[in-house]
DNA sequence: GATGAATGAGGATTCATTCAT
DNA sequence: CATGAATGAATCCTCATTCAT
């Protein structure tokens, strides 16, 4: 079940600050086009004339356009899983752990929000390259985490005994982090509003008192 | 704010029933190829080998790959719409109301959920291409049915009143859709069955009473 | 030891005889380019000039380059392999037998010569190709077979004790096949006088009696 | 008929014996990796992967890819072709001047057997090349002092009189020279034991007397 | 002398689409 | 209706080469 195995960084050169923030403003510039376009309809093209560069120097800093792909991800979901573990290993309780992963879902997706929609578009393309195996490894490590909270919440009785913990996790992970499609951090109505009104909402419901 | 615009069928032709079958018949194959697959990576000649024709053959029935997606998408939305619009002119509560259209969701994820999968993983995609406004237009068409009927909720004093509609109807509709991704209709979970859990969840929220 | 494995012909055609005329064609037009300039430098869209069609429009009878050349090679080296086989199964005496080897030999020089070139050009490239292992593996084959008639031929007494047959037969297969890079057979000098002529020097040597 | 004209030895700089020696090596390996993998597939970063630089450190030492084969053809047929010339004008019979030939050649291909190879493997490529015209031109030089050699023994009644002095010469070549595919000197048989089983075969042929 | 970022030309390949048969 | 050969544009990627540091 580890999720944390090592990246093959064949091109990743060891220091130069320098470097390193080339190559991460390459990524972000490629995060950015592929959440926005879609990474099939991308091309290395569209990546290199938002970087200033030709397409062709792209491949001086990565191995390809699936490595680039690859590293966003593998960042984005790393981070991520290592966050929500932090967060469940406090030992809270059940509804203040859920608490804590529902407000870093939406402080993330202010935060990070090309990566987040890039995982979230490109679940039909990952799921068939094999090489993108940890992120389903990855996302699975993630379920059990917040499986663990809520089971622990129905046992101690702060969550209602008939919730079904599967389709409780998916119920809240899909409103959650489906917000990042719509949900604008520029407004008035920041992530950290954004986050209290859903709490409200999943655990309050929708009815008048 | 009119829909259901007349489509150019320059090629639909009215005649003989097994012609119009066999294009349905290749619609609903190209719809499950790109939900699962995606659209851009879906390639015409796919589509020909699941039809067991050559790709080319497919330019007898079709003007282009993109009028089959334009016009699985155009049939899906027509149809969701109307459904909606008649759930709601029926006239009922408000709550009676966002029951049905939910319960309605439940059921068309069930009965097309490569439909409601392509019309949900494509958003980027179709954004860009300016043929597909309509998709856009009936989408806020729906939006506007269902704010309707949360507003009414609201004011009837059936839904809590410190709720933003705006937001809570995203909520809801993340929360309903999303499931195409993960629910499989031949488990034992039925689409009613769901339907019911989400309710619950979404009336009552997730605390102990 | 078989070497006359079946070819994996994911895009051989059945039949049609005009549609495998036009294959043939093409890897003959490419079996020229790649022997005359080398398989490397030969770009696609040589051989589809020369063809006159666009590049792009080979991949419509081959996969890829590689798959032109390799087929081009395996029916070379089947063929070639065959035609000894049978003039050496014909049990003939070892002299007369080695005799039909390089009267064959010269007869294909002959009659293919790019596709021999081809061979002969490529095998430093042929060794990087893990594809291309049959080609050293019908080498082999090919090889056991002048073995054999040579290592006889010493055992009867034809020919001289003092032969390595290894060394024998590479001297003998050199010295044949490269005539492939000089000798032209459009003078007067046909490919049977220079059997001839080299079988004088192969059997009786260079010395005045 | 001059071969030996001066090359415009742009970076060549005369100095520092240490430099010489880097260029020296430099080459050593180009040449080993040209033969090995073939002049075109051998790509500039292989080079300088193989001596422990980047590809573009090339460029301080020779100037272009191009450049460096040049010096290593020039560089052998230059000195192939004195080391003939000298054996020949020693002004021994014929048969005597032969035998030093063909010795020299084995010679040579134990001691410098990359450059053999390249030199062989490359002949397409080298007629597409205007550069490298030289190399034509000392072959022809060279071919012209065996050929004399040769024409001298049939005349002098040493070869036989029924002998094309041009086939004749083109039959040892390709057998002496062809070795080089195969022949490794680590074994226990050295070049000059394979020259004197080459000379048996190629003066009293292969028949038992 | 070497680095590393970049160029620019070119190369193999893909793919939606057309059309004569 | 379907085939199969072909188009033409676009795509990812490679590689020799340059140059500021």
């Amino acid at each position: 079940m580890a999720t944390t195995e090592s990246v093959p960084r064949s091109k990743r050169r060891a220091s130069s600050t320098k470097a390193q923030g080339r190559r991460t403003e390459l990524l972000r510039i490629a995060a950015e086009l592929f959440a926005t376009r879609g990474y099939t309809t991308t091309t290395v093209r569209d990546i290199g004339d938002a970087a200033g560069i030709l397409s062709g120097s792209l491949y001086h800093h990565f191995d390809s356009k699936e490595a680039m792909l690859d590293e966003i991800l593998r960042d984005f979901l790393g981070s991520l899983h290592e966050a929500f573990a932090e967060i469940v290993a406090a030992g809270d309780p059940p509804r203040q752990a859920l608490d804590g992963l529902i407000r870093h879902s939406f402080a993330t997706i202010a935060q990070r929000p090309h990566a987040v929609a890039l995982y979230q578009n490109e679940s039909a393309l990952l799921t068939y390259l094999p090489d993108f195996s940890f992120v389903a490894r990855t996302s699975g490590d993630i379920t059990a985490l917040w499986l663990g909270v809520l089971t622990a919440g129905v046992e101690s009785g702060d969550f209602r005994s008939d919730l079904e913990p599967g389709v409780a996790y998916r119920f809240i992970r899909d409103s959650v982090w489906g917000s990042v499609g719509w949900f604008k951090p520029q407004g008035k109505l920041t992530h950290e509003k954004l986050a209290g009104q859903y709490l409200a909402m999943l655990y309050g419901g929708l009815l008048a008192a």
